[in-house]
DNA sequence: ACCTGAACACCGTTCAAGT
DNA sequence: ACCTGAACACCGTTCAAGT
């Protein structure tokens, strides 16, 4: 016991088994997450900064592993994909999205790619007082059809009668269908309206 | 002890105090409900369904506390004002909107407030198998932004050098009101593009 | 440097017992 | 019907001890 000669963790070898816990549904946790490492939850805390810390580490490698965004084109097509980007990773670990909403951003890459994404828009020809709030936009787009993929399959459950949403629900399609297609048709809307205001300024 | 003879708890009263206790900022659970109202866990759940139940509770309460939405007007008159309602509750409780995130709504207040919604779109023209996407895209939105208001002051954090991201969020305005006007400008370009959408569906 | 084990201050939930 | 108190199976984090 003690120290053993070779290290049993590392950072990495915790980023990748908390991902994996992270996916596999079951609750969240440093003891979880301990146990499935076959270690001792107070041995972590020699390689992490603790729950958020450990949660941190996911935001970075998730959004690494999106890999490289697109570097050219024009800018709502660096837009467009980087939302798909985004939502991609959303898709493939849709459990984080609760743990990760509402944390502070410190991650290098996570920062690079929005810094990327001002300095488009900027270039763009938005000006410097809307960038900031045209990111915050799309950023709640994202991270509301995020949390939509990490949702219940059925988002509202009427308990008693009503008007049109009952019929609508049960016509519509669910899952995953339901939520790609919302998402594609709110960037098409997304974009559109971003265009025409860009034409407006640039006028 | 035991069994007084006038209740000490009610629904109500749960409900009040867990609005208190979140909008404190203190860590919400049942145990420190429980402490606030003078009591022991285990009677809370002579009342109330657990956690879950106490958090669904609190959805209702602070849907109803929005009181009446418009009922008549355009139906983008009718959308803006069921957004910047639904925004006016995310910040006054901005702390609840972690916790209501991600769970099946089954509160018949904010059912109906959706019914009503899918009812006034269906009857400006869009298409039956439109309705719910768009509000979906409304949801994700209205959603982002609550926590965008329940983020803390910084979202991002960033450790090194930035080329725009950096010098845009120091000239930026901070908390509210950059939350605010972020919120106007995204929902004037939603109904921009929606109203643009169903002049084409109609034309 | 890196792990264990004990300790601390918490959780949410169940259930028998009491009036 | 409605509260208590004990019990259970958990949390996250700190820290001395061991190699």
């Amino acid at each position: 016991m003690a120290r053993p000669k070779v290290p049993l963790l590392s950072v990495d070898r915790i980023a990748d088994a908390a991902l994996e816990l992270v996916d596999s549904g079951e609750p969240f946790g440093v003891n979880a997450l301990a146990r499935k490492l076959g270690v001792t939850p107070s041995s972590l805390y020699n390689h992490v900064d603790g729950l958020d810390g450990i949660i941190e580490l996911m935001r970075g490698r998730f959004s690494t592993e999106a890999g490289a965004q697109l570097q050219h084109g024009t800018w709502h097509e660096i837009v467009a994909e980087t939302l798909r980007a985004q939502r991609r990773m959303y898709a493939r670990h849709p459990n984080l999205v609760p743990l990760v909403v509402g944390k502070t951003i410190t991650d290098p890459f996570v920062i690079e790619s929005y810094d990327r994404l001002a300095s488009t828009l900027l270039e763009a020809g938005f000006p410097d007082d809307e960038v900031l709030g045209v990111i915050a936009i799309l950023d709640a787009f994202a991270i509301g059809f995020g949390l939509d993929l990490a949702s219940p399959e059925e988002i509202w459950h009427p308990q008693g009668e009503t008007q049109t949403l009952g019929r609508l629900i049960a016509e519509a399609p669910h899952g995953d269908e339901r939520s790609d297609r919302a998402f594609e048709l709110g960037l098409e809307l997304l974009l559109d309206s971003l265009r025409g205001r860009l034409a407006r300024i640039l006028a």
